[in-house]
RNA sequence: GUGGCUGUAGCUCAAUCGGUUAGAGCGCUGGACUGUGGCUCCAGAGGUUGCGGGUUCAAUUCCCGUCAGCCACCCCA
């Protein structure tokens, strides 16, 4: 045992790539289906386009180190900052709204546990340029239609989504939240969701103690579920009920349920914000997203309003595997190719290159072996049929093409086989 | 970073109260099977019992440390 990778760092045997590659593959069809562009952006970025901008706690997890220049640098933890800078750098170019995705491998140093490693790769997808539900909507679409594309239906996966705008409102003309509070007041409100009976310590640290308003504001989130059809009729709720009514029009509203108890961690959220979770909740949020209007300005100065989400691979993998999808076999061969004697060997390597040449693909036994053996690597290989040859077919310019699921078998003229048609 | 639980072939698991050469199934390799895979049978390879130390005549077993994994915190890509 020549030891094993980091923790929280992952080996891509080649069953485990093929399920990567099965998520990539659908994450880009679906983003292609909503007209996205992908791009990419560095995996090391400078240490301050982390710490300078968005949340604190991102900075304490960070993957950070000096490099041989000198040079403080991180290996990025969210691909947003990135997504900032490229975007600002051609603020002035780039015909709006911007509909850009990307699959970022990225890195926080954590401890790690189930569906939480050191590195992971992510989707985002994210429009940039346009205010309106409606960019929010599509957005939120194209998660939902990822679950669908995974076969995932309503019963599988649910999308929760809130606007921190109707919750700010209420929490400051109900309670007097003021701006400086308020952050403190929405990390109760995230806890609060997953833990009740934490929520009251956050608001003890972030409000004066003894403050008669935090009894009052927990009674306000906890009234939050049966309250929230009256929050949809205030004045701040008419992006969030334009943006449901829109899903609804693209069939999309069975997956939805608004619950203004999610609030999501990330400090640069400013609108909308949702989450696409487990139904049975077994496992954490599959993907997370909102709407981040100010960052473009603060990270490029540029005024840019955005939407967009970020869907990890390890969580959804987990996912999959639950329900029981399948992922094809790592190889795809058409054909294997069997020599029955050592004079067939010759023959056989040139039929696999000119197959090869026509784009088949194939695999023959690189040592002489049995007829027995060498059948049964190709069964091994998932290979859907044997080409046999043999003195005899080689005498009647002719291959045995044999199926290797139905062990049928017939003589095929070589002319045919060589161009790759095997009936 | 804090706390709890767990660590035995590639995988899933055995091994009496601490007892001497640590086993089985699956998988892998070879053979029975010299022109036909999946079945069956036989054989083989593969272990510093995570690692290090301690107690003991004797440690997979008990104790301590460490590393790793899982879980809960912290935090939430």
């Amino acid at each position: 045992m020549q030891g094993q990778a980091l923790p929280g760092f992952r080996d891509f045997y080649p069953e485990e790539l093929a399920l990567r590659n099965a998520i990539f593959t659908t994450w880009r069809d679906v983003a292609r289906r909503y007209g996205f562009q992908e791009y990419d952006g560095p995996p090391l970025e400078p240490l301050e386009l982390y710490t300078g901008k968005s949340g604190e706690e991102i900075v304490q997890q960070l993957y950070a180190f000096e490099d041989k220049g000198g040079r403080k640098v991180a290996l990025r933890p969210e691909m947003t900052p990135t997504l900032a800078r490229m975007v600002g750098a051609r603020a002035q170019a780039l015909k709006k709204p911007i509909r850009w995705f990307s699959i970022p491998q990225l890195f926080r140093y954590e401890r790690q546990q189930r569906g939480r490693l050191r590195e992971h790769f992510q989707l985002n997808m994210d429009i940039i340029g346009e205010p309106g539900p409606a960019a929010d909507a599509e957005i939120i679409a194209a998660a939902i239609d990822i679950a669908r594309a995974f076969g995932l239906g309503p019963k599988d996966v649910r999308l929760r989504v809130s606007d921190r705008r109707i919750v700010t409102a209420q929490l400051a003309g109900r309670y007097q939240v003021t701006d400086g509070e308020m952050p403190g007041v929405l990390a109760g409100l995230d806890k609060w969701d997953r833990n009740p009976a934490d929520a009251d310590a956050i608001l003890r640290k972030v409000l004066p103690a003894n403050d008669p308003r935090i009894g009052a504001i927990l009674e306000f989130m906890s009234g939050l579920r049966e309250g929230a059809a009256e929050l949809r009729r205030s004045e701040q709720a008419e992006p969030l009920n334009e943006c449901i009514a829109r899903l609804d029009e693209m069939k999309l509203a069975e997956f939805v349920e608004v619950d203004f108890r999610i609030v999501r961690g990330l400090a640069y959220y400013t609108g909308i914000v949702f989450e696409l979770f487990d139904a049975k909740s077994s496992l954490r949020a599959i993907c997370g997203g909102g709407r981040y209007d100010d960052l473009i300005e603060q990270v490029a100065g540029i005024d840019l309003p955005c939407v967009g989400f970020g869907m990890g691979d390890v969580v959804l993998g987990e996912l999959l595997k639950e329900h029981g999808k399948q992922v094809k076999a790592p190889t795809e061969l058409d054909a294997f190719l069997v020599a029955v004697g050592g004079e067939d060997v010759a023959p056989v390597v040139q039929l696999a290159a000119e197959l090869r040449t026509r784009g088949v693909s194939v695999e023959y036994a690189l040592h002489g072996q049995p007829i027995r053996k060498q059948l049964e690597l190709a069964a091994a290989r998932g290979a859907p049929r044997a080409l046999i040859l043999g003195p005899d077919e080689r005498k009647a310019k002719v291959a045995i093409v044999r199926d290797l699921k139905t062990g049928r078998q017939k003589k095929v003229p070589l002319t045919k086989v060589r161009k790759g048609i095997f009936k």
